[in-house]
DNA sequence: ATGCATTAAATTGTTGAACAATACCGCAAG
DNA sequence: CTTGCGGTATTGTTCAACAATTTAATGCAT
């Protein structure tokens, strides 16, 4: 069990990054078990190193460990919703409200707004590039924790958006405003590009709520 | 390797929080080499557990993880001091500003104040009843995200503080005035206690770096 | 002595198997 | 229909082994 390793990272990593990806992108179901003998064969690693795999991500939030039962794919709920987007108005507002606007982190909004634009339909790479966005606002701070604890929130979200049916309904919309925040960031007021955004976070909120509430 | 199973926690938390007793406890020193095997034998574990409370602490801030070296405790830089002082103002002052003056974690201030009052000169205990004093301060928000933040941060700080030479400094002024910051918040000012407790940081911040700089 | 390549020892990374402890499931009895 | 009981599957934890890598030691040439 050692052909393609991905220089430097632990297996350990490599497999959270993957299961990672796995959760946030839908391939696996909120509420699944995961069952340690079966996902340690398809991974092909030990049981052992699915379980500190396990830890990493339970204590991110994307899965859910039941002493003696297991863990499940974390299931988000209304609640922890109206809770992420808190805290992403807490960081984000200030953040860029705050922000200098020759940072390096606007090369990186820059980026992502290109990104998107480019993406045609592919609401997949959008989704993808919004986030890398408002990554990008947090990293404008240059505080590692904030960062750290923001691909965090970021990562329940997305995980909650693949509950959802049609995603493309909620990025899409976005992409223009992302650019608008942008262009009011670079032009040195940064005070409006915060405001344009705490009215973006509302909306998108409310969006999601109701897509949410459509579920039961 | 069952004897005194603490009712429903898992051996690996157990064992997380016992480290993490000793990490921020100044029991373990900054920059100090944890070796898998060595520790497994002191905890009465086996090596495989330890390395699951390893990621678990890793991922906390509290231990540093370098590939095929060991894992270390942190050591705090000036720079994290910095990050984690911005990191509380950015929680815990919106957090009071916004509170209900008859929040249930009003208690815990309360209970909080007290403690370290009748703490006498037991700077442990008041350094701790401090720390739950802030914690009942985000648990104002309701916010389990920004709770479970703030409790690492927490820990990562109390690190720091191990690190410095005459802690009673630390803790012991800020008694007072967090006595002033609860009143202040059940009088139905939570504005005022809100501009309170940012003197209260910007001072301890002060005193912090102060003593961090006396060391190199 | 100093610098440097090579070898040996120690440590981490990962695996597989084993067993205990717990939860889950079907079934019989009341 | 509920309760109690056993059997089975799964998690919790340990142990022993080996591969991979780092660290220390050794010896040699300058």
């Amino acid at each position: 069990m050692n052909e393609a390793q991905g220089l430097g990272e632990s297996l350990t990593e490599q497999v959270a990054a993957q299961l990672r990806e796995q959760v946030t992108g839908g391939l696996l179901t909120p509420g699944q078990r995961l069952s340690e003998v079966r996902l340690a064969a398809d991974l092909a690693i030990s049981r052992n190193t699915l379980r500190e795999v396990f830890r990493l991500l339970t204590r991110e939030g994307l899965l859910r460990h039941e002493p003696n039962r297991g863990v499940f794919v974390a299931v988000p709920s209304m609640a922890s919703i109206l809770d992420i987007y808190r805290v992403r108005r807490m960081i984000e507002l200030p953040a860029l409200a705050q922000a200098w606007p020759r940072h390096p982190a606007v090369a990186q909004m820059q980026a992502a707004v290109r990104l998107a634009e480019d993406a045609g339909q592919d609401w997949r790479v959008i989704g993808s590039a919004n986030m890398e966005f408002h990554a990008a606002i947090v990293a404008l701070t240059d505080s590692p924790r904030l960062m750290g604890f923001f691909a965090q929130v970021a990562a329940e979200l997305r995980l909650a958006f693949g509950l959802l049916d049609s995603p493309e309904l909620l990025h899409a919309p976005y992409v223009g405003r992302n650019a608008e925040i942008l262009s009011l960031l670079q032009a040195g007021r940064p005070a409006e590009a915060a405001a344009a955004l705490e009215t973006y976070l509302g909306e998108s909120e409310r969006t999601v709520l109701a897509a949410f509430a459509r579920l039961g």
